[in-house]
DNA sequence: TGCCCAACATTCCGAGTAGTATGTTACTCT
DNA sequence: AGAGTAACATACTACTCGGAATGTTGGGCA
């Protein structure tokens, strides 16, 4: 019974036929939006209710928990950067065009589902300790591997362009953790700004993923 | 009374003659530990007493509340940084080869100070929301102002480097960003070894510095 | 039309925790 | 030697918040 494994979180195979009312698409919506302004620990369940407008029973009769909606939120984090990444990966282009059209990508869904992103970092595996159950930290084990499998995407770009000559990559494991850490630092220092057009947004986008395939160096 | 300006964060003027018994520090150091390990609002007074084997009593006795041992912990963790580049910031160097230094510098820091270091990342001004008082809000402004400062240095190589033709970075902001992002990010995915030497630490800083500066160009 | 159940709302409880109030000890200063 | 105080420990309170138990309603279905 230990082995029930947790089908809160969507499991892939029973996949929605019906759109279930996508009730549960505005609870992950509004912790995401919760946890982004309070944090993982103050934002209560009574608060993800109050932005639905409801109470704390609509939320529990979708989620068992709230780690089980963290879950939620984590995972369509990651499924936004699959999404926004995947019809990329096939291109036939040059390594390090690619890399910057992923880098670009990257940093475009950091802005466009900052809620999300921002959740899933703010200690993501500090968050829980000793308070999970067995199965939750498999669930967490498993969302691990989702971002360790959507970093080697990178990873392989950047072995690609050394094995190509296109790059000079001495460590690929090093230059692929800095890459990574200052596009998804862009959730920490970008702030919404209604006044910024699309155009705007997209040139940030490109300047940092510039920034972050070429140096300072150009 | 309410200008009562809060002073258990080492007012600068009134600089301890006395070490004081280096109490405040030990509790520091615990509350960096507990921080680190259980996050901001689950590492409880009570953790934090536990890693002194003490009780709540010597740490109140110390601090006013639990915000102001945090404070504390990223006052000192600041404090860190500038010492690490200070003494780097008036050499006669290239720009370029400065900003390697700082570089390399930043990342010793994030690695031998990682208790501070994760501390100060894991929501800061996210954790303190209206539960705050205007007064504590104010030390929280200050400190943001000091990190500012410390961001400011690498501003300013990348500014002379451009201005001198060493670099080439289309948008200072944006570059600082990403460099301070892939930086920082270190403490994230870094993790204490035992078995690893101080050499291989220092290749490891030596490695990002070169990753963050260069990018994957060369 | 009456049953049934999903989709909520309402109410309640207990565990955990920041902060306080009050001892207790040991050391210093005169 | 006794008074005062720094540096703690002990005991307690007030309060929040996750989660469970239970109540309510509206719509589909036979």
């Amino acid at each position: 019974m230990d082995e029930q494994i947790d089908d809160d979180t969507l499991t892939d195979a029973t996949e929605r036929a019906a759109p279930k009312h996508d009730s549960r698409r505005e609870i992950v919506e509004a912790a995401a939006q919760c946890f982004m302004l309070k944090g993982l620990d103050k934002a209560t369940m009574d608060d993800i209710a109050d932005v639905l407008g409801a109470t704390k029973g609509r939320v529990y009769h979708h989620f068992r928990s709230k780690n089980a909606i963290y879950f939620a939120v984590y995972r369509q984090a990651m499924q936004y950067c699959f999404d926004a990444i995947t019809p990329l990966i096939s291109l036939d282009t040059s390594n390090i065009s690619k890399l910057e059209l992923l880098a670009h990508a990257h940093a475009r869904v950091m802005m466009d589902t900052l809620p999300y992103q921002r959740s899933i970092r703010l200690g993501v595996e500090v968050y829980l300790r000793g308070s999970t159950t067995e199965a939750e930290r498999g669930v967490l084990r498993e969302l691990i591997t989702l971002r360790n499998d959507y970093e080697n995407f990178y990873r392989d770009v950047l072995r690609a362009g050394v094995a190509q000559g296109e790059l000079d990559v001495p460590n690929i494991e090093i230059a692929s953790r800095a890459l990574m850490g200052a596009l998804n630092g862009l959730v920490d220092w970008y702030r919404i700004r209604p006044d910024q057009s699309e155009g705007e947004r997209d040139a940030l986008a490109r300047a940092l993923a510039r920034a972050v395939v070429h140096g300072t160096t150009g």
